[in-house]
DNA sequence: GTTAACTTTCACAAGTTTTTGAAATTATAA
DNA sequence: TTATAATTTCAAAAACTTGTGAAAGTTAAC
């Protein structure tokens, strides 16, 4: 394998990665490429480098700026964007799990707040009882706990992190 | 709300979590449904409540009993299987754990590898090289850390969990 | 062994998500 | 300003995922 393969195979596994994690396909793509990128590129460089349309280029890069994955740059004379990626791992980490936790964590906490309230939910039903105590026992500390990590300094939560699982 | 209406809100919410964790809507839903109930369900009763078909409710449990989500049981005199759905949280974040680990991170470690040895990366390009680098060890230890947590008793592990995460 | 109850399979249908490309909009260098 | 390079939008197309149902395959009680 060498290099140009190897950005090929890195930016591909980002990809599958990423879908695993509510970052679609050519989006992680993207980030992948940009990460990997010595230097900010702009989006007729990535729409080339990958091959997509415009469209596609603008619509994942404007989601990596929002999750707080890339940032945008400008280069001096230059009418056109450049786009760098966030390159610190911890970050990044920090970043996605703040996206999931407020697209998934914190709606189901609600829910469970909700069928918690139903009138004799532990008489009628030991097993769903038991089952809502033990999701939301869980969720709430997670969600605690996530908060933590986001608000932590990022080099903080990375050496933390990996002390924590060992 | 009432327990009814309880029950669905749970086992929607819990779809639609799942599908964010690999588990597609409807294998999600199947959980739930099982979860939720006092007693094992059959394959009829699971298709009339959550108004799926045949194949669909039969590809879905054959899934979860894969990942080791659901029990297979057997009624005496009964011919038709009964399922259970593994109702320790403990258990199921271990399965769900074990599946993704083996999907994602263990082929995402063996790129990795496979990239690194890629003659000349780091003089080639210093960011490649970096990134390379640090998804390398992290991914490395938690993968090691995760090993030891599905090796560990369920019991031992939520409620370490719980203490680690505070 | 036969039969009927139950499970599995699979080609096709339906639903969902992603991508495209061309037109509309915006922004800036000259 | 004006010209034009660059970005954004969005409806339609393509790709992908999930669900259906009827037919084939199993299995166990009799």
């Amino acid at each position: 394998m060498n290099l140009q393969e190897g950005k090929e195979k890195f930016i591909s596994t980002w990809g599958s990665v990423g879908s695993n994690w509510g970052i679609n396909r050519t989006m992680a793509q993207v980030h992948a490429l940009l990460l990997i990128s010595n230097d900010p590129l702009c989006a007729e460089e990535i729409m080339e480098d990958l091959q997509i349309s415009r469209g596609n280029a603008n619509m994942n890069i404007r989601a990596l700026i929002d999750w707080g994955l890339v940032y945008k740059g400008h280069k001096p004379g230059e009418r056109k964007e450049f786009f760098t990626a966030e390159k610190d791992m911890g970050e990044v980490i920090k970043k996605v799990i703040e996206q999931r936790k407020k697209k998934e964590l914190e709606p189901m906490i609600k829910t469970l707040d909700e069928i918690s309230a139903v009138e004799g939910l532990c008489q009628d039903s030991e097993a769903f009882c038991k089952v809502v105590h033990d999701i939301k026992l869980f969720s709430n500390k997670a969600n605690k706990t996530l908060d933590q990590l986001i608000r932590s300094d990022s080099n903080w939560f990375l050496s933390t992190f990996l002390k924590m699982i060992k």
